[in-house]
DNA sequence: CACAAGTCTGCAGTCGCTGCAAAGTTGCAG
DNA sequence: CTGCAACTTTGCAGCGACTGCAGACTTGTG
């Protein structure tokens, strides 16, 4: 997220490298597609060798999605953080709305458009949350602690894989419709949480 | 699923080496691991060159997941053939229900070898089921037939992707347990229709 | 300034995957 | 059963992803 003040020029150099390859990676795949791009191309624009850029991202499609290794201990501690006297289902509602939010206010431009090259590579959008990642674990994990459950109970693991799927799909609706990402992903959080009972005629 | 009669030599041969290859694939990936065999390995121990592997397979983790092109069609057959009076989400709980019963009937050894491949794969876990592959887009349109609404309106879309999550945590808890994947499949589906409400304590 | 620790880079190599064209098989019509 | 058309297999040449290693370079510290 926000940059911390106490870092020294090591640091600094390091970040800045970091989201240089990033936002390179992100603006030339949406230029030329995804596998007209190599990784050669990317340390280019970034200024580094194609060696260094694996000294930062395990591979292509990594430096696409910007991991963010923070979001998976922030999801867990926004389930948490959500009132008692709510549900877990509503909880996580709550935490995955204010987190699209948040992210979406921090990094506007950068997180659209990585948000549609992904739409226009379906191979990503299975890597954008769910899919073992490090973020449905520790989100499956806060769930689990909420409800007092181990964390390989079905319950937890299929809130957090559930929370993925709606994700998933309210990405995919938005990119062929008018309507605000995060209503998306409300509506679909309230199908689910009303059981996917048949829609109205 | 079985094989045709009316077939000539080369289909059969066709289908042998196929299923040669995936066979292959499973058994050396079950006892060295994903990474630790080749394309290479797997060609040699199905009898072909490395070639021709890929006239088969468009990757190594496709000969491992055996893709089983019908199977999309055979699902959306399945939940358009379910009762009329179930709701959509309980035609998609029996059609799946009844699709893995068929699966493990027909199959059992490899399917279950498989299946532990997976789960001590997480990267194939993403791919086994939903991850915009043909198997969900089929399923979707089944349901968006079902209920009489677009194959990308929302309802569709989140019901196929939460049958996909069900599935996975079905998996993924069959892997820690005693307990039958069938039950475990059912359970996950019950917990989603009831719109993942708090479990009792 | 010197030294430890960390980072960047080139190099050499493995593997996944693809296009192409030659060689081998199978199916079929005559 | 012969000869041709259609299809499959294979080798080859090549690109690009990715890794380990070792040397050069930079930064933090006493």
């Amino acid at each position: 997220m926000t940059t911390q003040a106490a870092e020294g020029l090591r640091d600094r150099k390091k970040r800045q490298t970091r989201t240089a390859l990033g936002q390179a990676a992100v603006r030339l795949v949406a230029e030329h597609g995804l596998d007209h791009v190599t990784v050669e191309d990317i340390s280019a624009a970034a200024d580094v060798s194609p060696r260094t850029f694996f000294n930062y991202f395990a591979s292509k499609e990594d430096a696409v999605l910007g991991p963010d290794p923070e979001a998976g201990a922030r999801m867990r501690a926004r389930v948490l953080a959500q009132p008692a006297d709510l549900s877990a289902a509503a909880a996580v509602r709550e935490a995955l709305l204010a987190e699209v939010a948040a992210e979406l206010a921090d990094d506007r431009e950068h997180w659209l458009l990585r948000m549609r090259v992904v739409q226009q590579h379906p191979v990503l959008l299975a890597r954008v949350f769910s899919g073992g990642e490090a973020v449905e674990r520790e989100l499956v994990a806060g769930i689990a602690e909420r409800v007092g459950l181990p964390a390989d109970d079905t319950y937890p693991l299929l809130l957090g894989a559930a929370a993925g799927a709606a994700f998933r799909v309210a990405v995919t609706r938005w990119s062929s419709t008018a309507a605000p990402l995060h209503e998306l992903l409300a509506e679909a959080l309230d199908l689910i949480a009303a059981g996917l009972a048949d829609p109205p005629r």
